[in-house]
DNA sequence: TTGTAAGCGTTATCAC
DNA sequence: GTGATAACGCTTACAA
């Protein structure tokens, strides 16, 4: 066994170049094409030449190099996802979801992080151009409103799928949560607990999923007979300062909001303690509830009231699934689809056993 | 402007097939060195040539083939980067240092997580080496004991860096936290605050992070003139039921500790929780440290003690210009490096108004 | 069952 | 200032 000390200071290619098909050939004086083959287990190789071909190319440690098969194959086995945040569970879970199917089907993956910002979105898409990746899902930054590179990308033939962020009008496949039943439960919920002042806190932008949560909201409310009240619903950019706005404004209306629905679980948490630390004596009394079921709020001795508990990993294989369906079948019309994922509404412990 | 709907069913690469330098040689009546020049500014390239080349070029919407450049270049202009996990705060922000570091030298970053699996991280080593990637970082899962495949990677040419977690006895550059520094300076305050039962959360490892951070607490104790007991040493292998465990045990003892240091803030808030539901009486008194300063603990309403604040982007960056500075020198021999970033102990602010 | 040869897109070298 | 040619490692018709 090589030992690290051995190998210092570790060989460079030039030392030690890596093996390649025709040195395995020229070894054993046979033809790459048949090494090639041999070393596929192509089915008019000998056994024997099989053999002899596998047992010196684990001697020589010979790999493979893929950037020479993606080359020659005009295919890159590998597909792209563009996020705007790694630092978010959620995205992470989408991720891992997206990774694990492609993996399992022979893809690597390529993460871009956008940071929310457009013109990182814009490089990125560049870059998986320029990397030939085979498809794409992407949710788009919160400063996507135009999307005229995301079309650049599907005309240069590569299909997109676009996940848990879709831009509004536009039609591609799209798998996402469905966030509008998730609001309409929980505002059931919050009416069934007898709340008739519900805030909203939502994202403000050009996504479906922002527009879906509050159509959600106000249906809730309006087939609980309560009247839609425009001071009720506040915008955020999920900076914990804007988190804090937007529920102090809802906390010092004349008339101010019992219950509160916000976008995501960290505008959620960051409410919490808004509440916790200016609003002491009636914080006890406000009920909140987000979307994400975050697995940080176990270890809150006073949990909100419930979550919208999404499907994040879900999500991302769904995309993968969808994604590698375009990529193998390039010239297929096809209508595109909207899968939605349901939200379940979980209600934290301490609150059930009311 | 095109829109979605005009580039439905999306082009597949028959109906609009990529533009290459080829293509734009042929329209211009140039040859394809020519316009590889022209493109790349090349200095003996006339300005009027290399503005219609340009020009045409976006017309097209010429996109570099990135793996043909990485074919011919016989390098991938890639560096990967292996991860026990990315649900994990501390290893992403990790990669984020890393990954910056790596866009803003022109290189891109293959993230792997081997989900602690050494299965996985050999495949994922394979994987990498098959991708020519140029050079690699690494944090070792936790049955990572055997190194052979590291320095398998090492031998063929591939520049390989430890960070956060290195093997014992193995000597190649390494990224990480002062770990062992850290503990002694928490055990110094929990000495400080009265504590004599110190009890410690280790995680069960060849690595020389859980070696440092249990020599921190021995020497620590020593210092402060407390003898070393066994029975006050847990390990877990972070698993909420394996912290739950240790942490009983800890307070089970015939003398149970007042005070415990944890490997990460993961298993000190499982602690928290535990100390909670099982031992409502005493929890209060007993205060923790772990490391990592989770930004969750801000939401707590009785946030442990402290936390060691590591400095997870920084030991990405650094990792990365190590990494880089082995990639362009290759055949330097080289000392290897042990760099260290502090660990600061953060005191969590309801103890700081004590 | 094995060998030959062409070609994927780009760039480096050298010639013009 | 511009062009021709070879080469990177591999796969795949097609030929033997």
């Amino acid at each position: 066994m090589r030992s690290a000390k051995q190998v210092f200071p570790y060989l460079s290619p030039m030392d030690h170049k890596r093996a390649t098909i025709r040195d395995i050939a020229s070894a054993l004086k046979l033809s790459p094409s048949t090494v090639s083959k041999a070393l596929r287990d192509h089915p008019n190789i000998g056994i024997v030449t099989r053999e002899r071909v596998k047992k010196l190319a684990k001697e020589l440690h010979y790999v493979p190099n893929q950037t020479a098969i993606r080359f020659k194959q005009q295919k890159s086995y590998t597909l792209g996802i563009v996020i705007p945040n790694m630092l978010d569970h959620f995205y992470v879970a989408a991720v891992e979801g997206f990774e694990k199917f492609a993996y399992d089907h022979g893809y690597q993956v390529l993460i871009g992080q956008s940071h929310e910002s457009l013109q990182r979105e814009k490089e990125l898409l560049l870059t998986m151009q320029s990397n030939r990746v085979d498809g794409l899902v992407i949710a788009i930054s919160r400063e996507t409103t135009d999307t005229s590179h995301i079309n650049e990308v599907v005309y240069s033939g590569i299909p997109v799928v676009y996940f848990i962020r879709k831009p509004i009008n536009e039609e591609l496949h799209c798998v996402c949560s469905d966030v509008y039943t998730g609001a309409v439960d929980a505002i059931s919920y919050f009416v069934s607990r007898g709340h008739k002042r519900i805030g909203f806190i939502n994202a403000s932008s050009y996504w479906t999923t922002s527009r879906d949560r509050f159509l959600g909201y106000r249906d809730g409310l309006i087939q609980h007979g309560i009247p839609f009240d425009k001071s009720l619903v506040q915008e955020s950019d999920f900076s914990q300062e804007s988190n804090y706005q937007a529920i102090r404004r809802l906390m010092q209306l004349d008339d101010p909001a019992t219950a509160v629905l916000t976008f995501k679980d960290q505008v959620m948490l960051d409410a919490l303690n808004c509440l916790r630390f200016e609003f002491a004596s009636i914080a006890p009394a406000v009920e909140l509830i987000g979307y994400g079921a975050n697995p940080m709020i176990q270890y809150l001795e006073h949990p909100p009231l419930a979550s919208l508990k999404e499907q994040p990993y879900e999500i991302g294989q769904k995309s993968g699934l969808l994604l590698l369906d375009l990529v193998n079948h390039p010239q297929t019309e096809y209508a595109p689809q909207l899968v939605k994922f349901p939200c379940n509404l979980h209600v934290f412990t301490s609150h059930k056993q009311r």
